[in-house]
RNA sequence: GUUCUCGUAGCUCAGUUGGAUAGAGCAUCAGCCUUCUAAGCUGAGGGUCCCUGGUUCGAGCCCAGGCGGGAACGCCA
């Protein structure tokens, strides 16, 4: 049997209380309750307008308010008190008792109970590391809201599976080889330096900046590609050192954010399918060929979007293409294949060896054109089963406090690494340990960010990173200190949550509680995570107040200080569990 | 040009499928440490939710049209 959550339970009842009342009509759909912001109101329903307006015209209510009054009636809950409010606004009060109850619940767990929901497999692909290249600023939000994701599906019980999907296959590779053959590096098909990661900080952004600049220089990379891409010595034993050293520097970059991941695959990964994937949708004869390459179509009927434009200031610069949605290139003119082609490929063997129920990538938002063509691919060439779902998270980008894309003051890109340490550093200025300021610091990146909507660009603001003070995940580990510090002082001493409930202040805990177990499934249903943030601050916020009125310690009714210190347990708990569902670790002492 | 996205307090942002008096943090001002960690707590001021229409009992949220910022749009990923 499924537990239900209490706002399920609460539901449930309402809504046999509304087929209580209008048993002889057909339903008219299943009312919901939302939290409210009303006094001493935890839950409302705002239903029975509707309901009201659905009805037939001689039924015996002469308005929403009077449905209302009837439904609640007939509503009967061992959960929560019910009244009716004007214009027709169902009120519920959950019952202190309840509250305890759940609140024991979770002491005894040790972890918040999430509703039940049936076991999924979810494929994450996150985090964006290009091999040879060092992660940056750029790259935070990838790796904190797919991090945080991912958790908040294992915090339900689904199954997930990781991977950071590097991008390795492509020119920057052949840019970086290139170079290392014109310094000497690469003589007579032998490699004469150590790869090492600052040789390949220095190579690659100089490469890059020759490609544009070097004709000569570029035709060399793309050759090198071309031959890496057909496992060409030296080429191949080369290209496979490269990676070996980034990957090992980037998975030290993800683990001090916190970060882990099931698979280090790749592009690279996805080459000996490729075919197999071309095959299938030429089969289908979805494909056709234009300007030598091979293309697929991606539009639905009645979609048009014009080609865009090469000179906006031409206007008799004919549209090339009249379709909904631009097609996709699937083979380049000169046989090479092009990223929408791998990461179809790659879904090709994940489905294979993982069989997932649902895909979610997170990355720039900027690639979201992208991801909606392949989804469509997917989709048009059965390369997967019909009701896999397919989910694009696209973030915002990261700006600089005057808006534009973050960077440093020379106008290059900051490194994570020098990011981590910065705020690890202001931490250290304050007086924290060195053990815990790194994990004090992140908190404070990962918590800005999460406590934003997803879409909405992120702003990277040093100062605000470093202020710790308000609404920020320092805060958050502090009243877990706080609390810690209490909990050690009172270790002999009994906790136990009574039934009485007497000041608000600590009804206002338990309903954050509540509230924080809601904002579970919300995160769930729109992929974003600043809800669950949200809550934890609330609650967090909610026993600070409490331990501004309370002195815990010098308690002397024994009976009240054990049901003190069972709360302190409870916000404990409660916190730690949703930091760790966002991918926060708390410290013991700040 | 087409499509996507954003526009809410001085600043940075929340606002859960439309709900009651639009909320936080920072900054400003005024208080609280001989008392469990002051990275904290209390209080005050601060709003044309970009504009104009529409839908309805009710719109920051939905629809239409504007204005403004950002982005994507065939051989990069």
């Amino acid at each position: 049997m499924k537990k239900l959550t209490l706002k399920q339970q609460i539901e449930k009842d309402l809504n046999v209380a509304v087929r209580c009342v209008i048993k002889h009509l057909p339903f008219l759909g299943e009312f919901k309750i939302t939290s409210s912001s009303q006094e001493g109101v935890d839950y409302q329903c705002n239903d029975c307008f509707a309901l009201f307006k659905k009805l037939d015209k001689n039924m015996s209510w002469v308005s929403p308010f009077d449905l209302a009054e009837s439904i609640s009636k007939n509503f009967k809950s061992e959960f929560t008190e019910i009244n009716v409010s004007k214009p027709a606004f169902l009120n519920f009060r959950i019952k202190n008792s309840q509250l305890v109850k759940i609140a024991k619940d979770i002491n005894k767990n040790g972890k918040l109970q999430l509703e039940n929901q049936e076991k999924q497999t979810v494929f994450f692909d996150y985090g964006g590391a290009n091999i040879g290249k060092e992660l940056h600023a750029g790259h935070l939000r990838t790796i904190i809201v797919g991090e945080a994701l991912k958790r908040v599906y294992n915090a339900f019980g689904h199954d997930t599976i990781a991977d950071t999907y590097l991008g390795d296959w492509g020119l920057p590779l052949g840019l970086i080889i290139a170079q290392l053959c014109e310094n000497g590096g690469i003589k007579d098909g032998k490699l004469w330096v150590d790869i090492t990661l600052e040789m390949l900080n220095d190579v690659y952004p100089l490469a890059s900046k020759r490609k544009n600049i070097e004709p000569e220089f570029k035709k060399l990379a793309e050759d090198i590609t071309a031959k890496l891409q057909n496992f060409v010595e030296p080429y191949y034993s080369i290209y496979k050192k490269i990676r070996e050293v980034s990957v090992t520097r980037i998975k030290k970059n993800y683990e001090r954010m916190g970060c882990t991941f099931d698979l280090y695959n790749g592009e690279s990964n996805a080459q000996p399918y490729v075919d197999n994937v071309l095959g299938i949708l030429e089969k289908q004869g979805l494909t056709y060929i234009d300007k030598d390459c091979l293309m697929i179509n991606v539009a639905k009927d009645g979609e048009h979007i014009p080609m865009p434009k090469k000179n906006p200031a031409d206007k008799n610069e004919p549209q090339l293409y009249k379709n909904p949605m631009p097609p996709v290139i699937l083979q380049k003119g000169n046989g090479g294949d092009l990223y929408a082609t791998s990461d179809i490929a790659t879904i090709l063997y994940r489905q294979r060896d993982f069989s997932p129920d649902k895909y979610i990538y997170v990355t720039d938002f900027r690639q979201s054109l992208h991801f909606t063509q392949v989804f469509r691919i997917i989709k048009k060439g059965n390369i997967v089963a019909k009701n896999i779902e397919f989910v694009h998270i696209g973030t915002g980008a990261v700006v600089g406090t005057d808006g534009k894309p973050f960077k440093t003051r020379d106008g290059g890109t900051i490194r994570l690494e020098e990011v981590v340490d910065m705020v690890k550093d202001a931490v250290i200025n304050r007086g924290a340990s060195a053990e815990s300021a790194e994990r004090i610091g992140v908190s404070a990146l990962k918590f800005a960010d999460l406590s934003n909507n997803v879409k909405t660009d992120f702003t990277f603001d040093m100062e605000k990173f470093t202020s710790f003070e308000g609404k920020t995940g320092p805060y958050l580990l502090y009243t877990v200190a706080r609390i810690n510090s209490i909990l050690n002082k009172a270790i002999d001493l009994n906790t136990c949550l009574e039934e009485e409930i007497v000041s608000s202040t600590e009804r206002n805990i338990l309903t954050s509680i509540i509230k924080l177990v809601d904002s579970y499934p919300i995160a769930l249903h729109t992929n974003t995570l600043n809800t669950i943030a949200d809550s934890i601050y609330i609650l967090a916020q909610t026993f600070n107040i409490f331990y501004g009125q309370t002195n815990i310690l010098r308690e002397t009714d024994t009976k009240k200080q054990s049901h003190y210190l069972g709360l302190c347990k409870l916000v404990k708990t409660s916190i730690e569990f949703a930091l760790w569902s966002l991918g926060i670790d708390t410290v013991e002492t700040m």
